[in-house]
DNA sequence: GCGCCAGTTGCAACCGTTTGCAATGCGAAG
DNA sequence: CTTCGCATTGCAAACGGTTGCAACTGGCGC
C-alpha cells in the first residue's frame, strides 16, 4: 500500500501476481470472470504495489471517462455555492468527477463544447437559470448527454431540463403580493435577456392582469446582484412608487432593502419586498428577507438522477422536471 | 466544421487529408516538424470533420492531461465562491482544467489521492484555510505536485504553501482594537481545530499580551457559520462581556452582529464587531461590516502562478508565500 | 475411464495519440 | 551533374488499459 511517484501499472502487478494482465483487468472490472484464487493474488499484489487503475487509459476502450462537465456562468450569486456544493457531492457518491467550467461572459458554447469533447466527458450539465436553451442544445447537437439544470422548459425541448417552474413562481408571488392587499405592487426583475426573469415576469403579469384594480408595474435591473438592485430601487423610489415589489432575486432584494433603508422607509410597514431563492443569507436575521424558496437541491438531485440514468441506459428520450416552490414567511412583507 | 456524435479521430482526418497520423498529429503539437503545405491540408480536413485531438488519449503518451484537482472542504463560506470563480477562470486561461473534489467533511486525504491518480492530475490544489499541513502533503507523498491555498505556513514545508499571514492579520486586528481604544476584547474565533483559527488566535494574543492593561478574552464558535456565531455570541451576552470583538471570520462576525441587535445592543456604539476577508456581504449596507480583507485574488493568482511553473519547470522548491491583510473600514466599529 | 460443459485464462488486437528512427525529397554548394 | 545536409515524412512501437476469441482447466455424469 505504498504509491510513490513511479507510477504502477496493470503489467507490474501482473508480474508480481504473476498472472496475465487480462487478469488484472478483469478482476478490477465489476462482473468479469475471475476465479477467486487469482483475484486474491492479484488484489494483494496491487496492495503491495499501491496500485490503482488508469481511468484515463481504460477509457480509450470503454468510452467511459466518468468525466461530467458542470458549465455554469453564475459565479457570483451565493446560491450557487449551495448548488455547486451538492452536485460534487452528490456526483462523486455516483463515482462521477465534476469538471468545473466557468462561462463568465462568454456565451457561445462552442469553446466548452470542444473542450468537453476533447475530455470525452460523458455528459454535461449546464447550471445556469439565465443561459438560453441554445446553449445547453449545442451539446446535444454535438452528441453529448445533457441536462440543463435551473434551465427554460422548452415546448420542444431537444434535452433534459430540470429547474423551478418559473412561471409559476411569478404566479405566486402575484398571488403572495395580492393576498397581503397590496393596492400598487411591482416586479424589479432582473436583466430582460435571461430567461428566468422573463418567465417569473410573465408568470406575475399573468395574475396581475386578472386584477386590473391592481396598479402594476415593471422594471429591471442591470444585473442579479446587489448594486444592481440597490441602484435600481434607489431608482424606483425617487418617484412615486408601488407598495410593494417582487424581486427578480435575492441578491436584487438584499439591494433593494439596503436601498429602501437608505431612503428612511420602514421594511415591512412602508415597503414590501419579495424574493426569491432563499439563499441562505435570507434568513440571517440582520437581513430577514421574506422569500420563494428554490429547491435547490432538489432540482439538483433530480438532474443528477437524470445524468446517471442516460449513463445507465444510453437513452436520451429529453424529459422536463420543473419543481414548484413555496414562500418562506419573513419580516419584509406584511403580515395576510 | 461540423462534428456530429461520431467521434472523429486522427485517423480519419489523416485518411482524408491523404497523409500519415504522424503528420496529423504533428500539425497540432506545438514547435513539431510540418510543412505549411501538409499543415494547410490537414487543417483544411480536420475543420471539415469537425477534429479535435483526444486529450486523454494524448495525454497517455505525454503525461500530461492538463488536469488540476481542485480540493475544498469548504463549500459553505460565500467567500469560498469568489475563490472558485477566480481558480476556475485563471485556470482556464492557463489551458487548465479544473477537477473539483468535495471534501464535504471527509478528512482523510486517501480518497481523494487516489482519485486524483487515477485520472493523473497534472497538480492539485488544496484550498482549504482548515484543513492541517499533513492534507496537502499526502499528495506530495504520492508523488504530486501540490500547493496548498490558504494554507498554513508550516516550518519546514514539503509543499508550496501561498496565503493570508494569519498570525499578522490576528496582530493586526488587536492592534486595530487597541487603537480605537477599548479597554475590553474579546476573540470569538472559529473552530479551534482548523489552523486559521489557530494562527489568528496566537497573533491576537501576542499583541494583547504587550497590553496587560487591557482585559481579554477568547472563546471558540463551533463552526465558520452565521448560525454558530449567533450563538456565540448570544451566550457571551449573556454575562459581561467585551466592549468589542475579533471574530473568526465574517459569516461568524454576522452571525455576532445579529445576535447583538437582537440583545438590544448598538453596533457600534455599545459592541464593536470585528471580522476577518471581507466577503461581498460585508459590504452590504445593510450589514456593513467592518472587517480584515483577505486578498483572495492575489492568493489564487499566486497559487496558479506556482502551479504554472512547477508544470513548465518540473521543479518542486516548496515555496512560502503569505500576503498581508488589512482593515476595511466600515460600521461595526467606532472610529480611532 | 471418457466426454462434455462451464468457468478461467492468456494471447493479441485495439482504443487515439505521440515520438524515435530511418527513409525520403529537395535545394544549395562544389 | 554529384554530393551533402537539412527539413519533412511515414513506419512502427509505445502509452495503460480492455476484450473477443480460442485454448485450457476442472468437475461432473455416464
Amino acid at each position: 500500500m505504498e504509491g510513490f511517484g513511479l507510477p504502477v501499472t496493470l503489467k507490474d502487478v501482473a508480474e508480481r501476481a504473476g498472472v496475465s494482465r487480462s487478469a488484472v483487468s478483469r478482476t478490477f472490472t465489476e462482473g468479469a470472470s475471475v476465479s477467486e484464487k487469482t483475484r486474491a493474488k492479484v488484489i494483494e499484489a496491487a496492495d503491495d504495489l499501491g496500485y490503482s487503475p488508469n481511468v484515463l487509459a481504460s477509457s480509450l476502450t470503454t468510452g467511459r471517462t466518468k468525466l461530467v462537465g458542470l458549465i455554469s456562468d453564475n459565479f457570483h450569486n451565493p446560491i450557487f455555492l449551495q448548488v455547486f456544493d451538492r452536485f460534487t457531492k452528490r456526483l462523486q457518491e455516483q463515482g462521477l468527477r465534476p469538471l468545473l467550467v466557468n462561462l463568465s461572459g462568454e456565451t457561445d458554447p462552442e469553446h466548452s463544447v470542444r473542450m468537453l469533447q476533447q475530455y470525452s466527458a460523458d455528459a454535461v450539465i449546464v447550471a445556469s437559470s439565465t443561459l438560453p436553451a441554445s446553449f445547453a442544445q449545442s451539446f446535444h447537437d454535438a452528441g453529448m448527454r445533457v441536462v440543463h439544470s435551473f434551465g427554460r422548459h422548452a415546448p420542444h425541448p431537444k434535452v433534459h431540463v430540470v429547474g423551478i417552474d418559473n412561471i409559476a413562481a411569478g404566479r405566486l408571488a402575484a398571488r403572495t403580493l395580492i393576498d397581503r392587499g397590496y393596492q400598487r405592487v411591482g416586479m424589479m426583475a432582473g436583466p430582460a435577456s435571461a430567461t428566468s426573469t422573463q418567465d417569473r415576469l410573465a408568470g406575475f403579469l399573468e395574475v396581475m392582469r386578472e386584477h386590473g384594480e391592481i396598479e402594476t408595474t415593471t422594471s429591471f435591473a442591470e444585473a442579479y446582484s446587489y448594486d444592481a438592485g440597490f441602484a435600481e430601487m434607489s431608482r424606483l423610489l425617487q418617484h412615486r412608487h408601488a407598495e410593494a415589489y417582487f424581486c427578480g432575486d435575492d441578491v436584487l432584494s438584499i439591494g433593494a432593502l439596503a436601498a429602501a433603508q437608505k431612503a428612511g422607509l420602514d421594511v415591512p410597514r412602508e415597503l414590501g419586498l419579495l424574493g426569491l431563492n432563499d439563499m441562505s443569507a435570507a434568513s440571517w436575521k440582520n437581513i430577514d428577507l421574506t422569500t420563494i424558496r428554490n429547491p435547490v437541491d432538489d432540482v439538483v438531485d433530480a438532474s443528477i438522477d437524470l445524468v446517471v440514468h442516460m449513463l445507465d441506459t444510453g437513452t436520451n428520450e429529453p424529459e422536463a422536471k420543473l419543481f414548484d416552490c413555496q414562500v418562506i414567511e419573513r419580516g419584509t412583507l406584511r403580515p395576510v
